[in-house]
DNA sequence: CATCCTAAAGCCAAGCATTTGCGTCTACGG
DNA sequence: CCGTAGACGCAAATGCTTGGCTTTAGGATG
């Protein structure tokens, strides 16, 4: 889990809203490469060594960052049917996770990661999110795929390449990863 | 690219066989998380400004050496039909991948690498072992899917749950992917 | 409301890792 | 066999990281 489980309000919580600040500034300002940690605790007003202590190192105080910044802000919209909603969130998630700084976030969430916590929540914001179109299709009387079937046949396709082969990816791959699950059968 | 398209013989091809050697027995003696550029450099019989100034910094040197041993070192095994070769084909992956030092050298081949190319090669070695499960298959008279299909339906939902939800993984859930590839078509 | 208790932050100094400039050497090409 | 460019060693300067200790802020208790 995120080491941010501290008592929600008072001193910690302030430190750790100025920290977070401090790496989002920096990182437009100088670049995500030129960040380190004495220079985000001199921008956050804090010292060096309570990020050390907090977040143990940089590339966890990044992947915390990371997920904050990976969280979907909004419900997805509705285009009145599965394959619309479908279509359109895969190519959404493809346009922002594919994007130099999209696949930078990513990175660096599975990167400061030691027991997985935070990759898993990347994960579950997409099930999520997935999950309510599923249920607004079941409403409306469409017969759905389950969340795990959709996760392996479009999620996973469009990370693996995402991660492994960033070349050669344009909105129709999303398109046609929901087309072959939605065409014939929803398994 | 790797980096190591240096001069294939020579004193840099002998730096670059000792740094890698350093790394794979230091990594087995003390563990990979207290490796350093200065230990790898001193077992290596190098300076740490050599390492500095070929691979940048510890992870992508740490990256190029995973990426080597993620090389498979061998044919995958013919089984006599498509089905049982590409599930023991995914089985074997699944089992190397999620172990804890599997998921350790696909992390690092992610991490220290800039340009993607490692990440690329990765792939690559997964694609070429299918190519050759595939070619068995179609030289026997059996229809076969395409390599990119089963990429991404089987490779890519075991990649992106070894690295976003390490937990519930085994060797039936490999068995199921491929069942459901090869159960009604192609696609 | 005063007081205590504890987790978290500050401070400082020692220990390393990283970077950089410069001189030297070794492999490859003529 | 010699010239040259790239790669390495060396060492100094810089800056990151860590541990011990002290101080402070917030919450809890009476």
């Amino acid at each position: 889990m995120s080491r941010q489980m501290v008592r929600p309000g008072g001193r910690s919580a302030r430190v750790q809203a100025s920290v977070h600040a401090a790496v989002r500034e920096l990182a437009s300002e100088v670049g995500r490469d030129a960040l380190t940690v004495p220079l985000v605790a001199r921008r956050a007003g804090v010292t060096p060594s309570t990020i050390y202590r907090r977040w143990g190192d940089l590339q966890e105080l990044l992947s915390d960052v990371a997920v904050e910044r990976l969280r979907p802000d909004t419900a997805p919209e509705d285009h009145g049917d599965l394959a619309s909603d479908l279509t359109a969130w895969a190519e959404q998630f493809l346009d922002e996770m594919a994007s130099p700084t999209g696949r930078a976030y990513v990175r660096d969430a599975l990167l400061g990661d030691p027991d997985g916590g935070n990759a898993g929540q990347c994960s579950a914001y997409a099930a999520e999110q997935i999950g309510i179109l599923l249920a607004r299709a079941t409403e409306r009387g469409e017969s759905t795929p389950d969340v795990e079937t959709v996760v392996d046949r479009v999620v996973a396709p469009l990370m693996y390449r995402i991660l492994f082969r960033p070349d050669g990816l344009d909105a129709s791959y999303a398109g046609r990863l929901v087309a072959g699950i939605l065409g014939r059968d929803g398994r």
